[in-house]
DNA sequence: GCCGTAACGGTTGAT
DNA sequence: GCATCAACCGTTACG
């Protein structure tokens, strides 16, 4: 039997094909790791978390050199819903990570000019608080009842507009980030070290990027509209196999390309065609 | 026996 | 700091 981490001994396994949920006989399981369930395969998982990555990692691998699913399911332990699960969204989006778990929609609570009015008040007199600034919307009329923002939605914009200026916060993640990084020694560093690999055309000069161990090539975005993650999942595949995964192959977008300091911070940008991104970033994997 | 998927109980994190 | 809610998770059972 292989051995995979976290896996339990085998005398904490309950016998195979045992209906759990349907008859109510008890599934949870002492382990080393605490939480810890046993599914009818006998494999170890924490119900309402991911797997963990290796086990993923492992489930593309195999099926990579044509191992079918019901094997993986059998030889990892995890449940063919789940191998199904995985390897369909594998195929779909070329990530073998799972799906950002939590958080809610972003509710839209005010309109521009309802924040714009609380701004004001906010500039005409510094002290107020929300619940007075929640009753002045209603008592001069930008907002009725039913849509007047909460008290903890107008502290949010009020979070939102001036806190971060007044402690001197940038978020690194956004625009203004990125220009603050410029005139850190990071960005000062990072810009001149781009500007080594700028071919006097303004193209990316891929094979420099060999010699420079400080920077990393990054696929930053595969579309403007999609999560890092999947791109991210994309480099980790090439660097795997030394290939795009499947999805990816004969893509019809762009791919934004960046050459980043070891910090992170983004300091140049380049759309180019996904093939030529590929290419390139197979060829440095295998010099690697 | 294999596969896709609905239902389920659970977790997470933004609001 | 707490409650709510909608996203996700992996397992099970069914067709």
């Amino acid at each position: 039997m292989s051995s995979l981490p976290g896996e339990v001994p085998q005398r904490m396994r309950l016998f195979p094909r045992q209906n759990y949920y349907r008859t109510g006989l008890p599934l949870d399981v002492s382990t080393p790791l605490g939480q810890g369930r046993v599914n009818q395969l006998g494999g170890v998982f924490i119900n309402g978390r991911p797997l963990p990555n290796h086990i993923r990692h492992k489930i593309v691998e195999m099926a990579h050199h044509g191992v079918r699913p019901c094997v993986i399911s059998r030889q990892l332990r995890v449940s063919h819903g789940c191998v199904s699960k995985i390897l369909c969204r594998y195929q779909e989006t070329g990530s073998i990570r799972p799906g950002a778990i939590g958080g809610s929609k972003p509710r839209q609570i005010s309109t521009l000019d309802v924040e714009r009015q609380i701004e004001e008040y906010r500039h005409d007199n510094p002290g107020m608080f929300s619940w007075e600034i929640q009753d002045k919307l209603l008592k001069d009329g930008v907002c009725e009842r039913g849509t007047v923002p909460s008290v903890s939605s107008i502290s949010r914009v009020l979070r939102n507009r001036f806190g971060k200026k007044d402690v001197g916060e940038w978020d690194k993640k956004d625009e203004d980030g990125e220009k603050a990084n410029k005139h850190s020694i990071d960005g000062i560093l990072c810009d001149k070290a781009l500007s080594l690999l700028l071919a006097p055309n303004g193209e990316i000069q891929f094979s420099k990027l060999l010699g420079y161990s400080a920077l990393h090539f990054q696929i930053l975005s595969h579309h403007p509209f999609e999560s890092n993650h999947r791109n991210q999942s994309a480099y980790q595949h090439i660097q795997l196999f030394g290939s795009a995964p499947p999805a990816f192959q004969n893509c019809p977008f762009t791919a934004l390309v960046s050459a980043s300091y070891a910090a992170g911070s983004l300091i140049k940008a380049k759309w180019l065609p996904t093939s030529a991104v590929f290419a390139e970033t197979s060829k440095i994997h295998q010099i690697q």
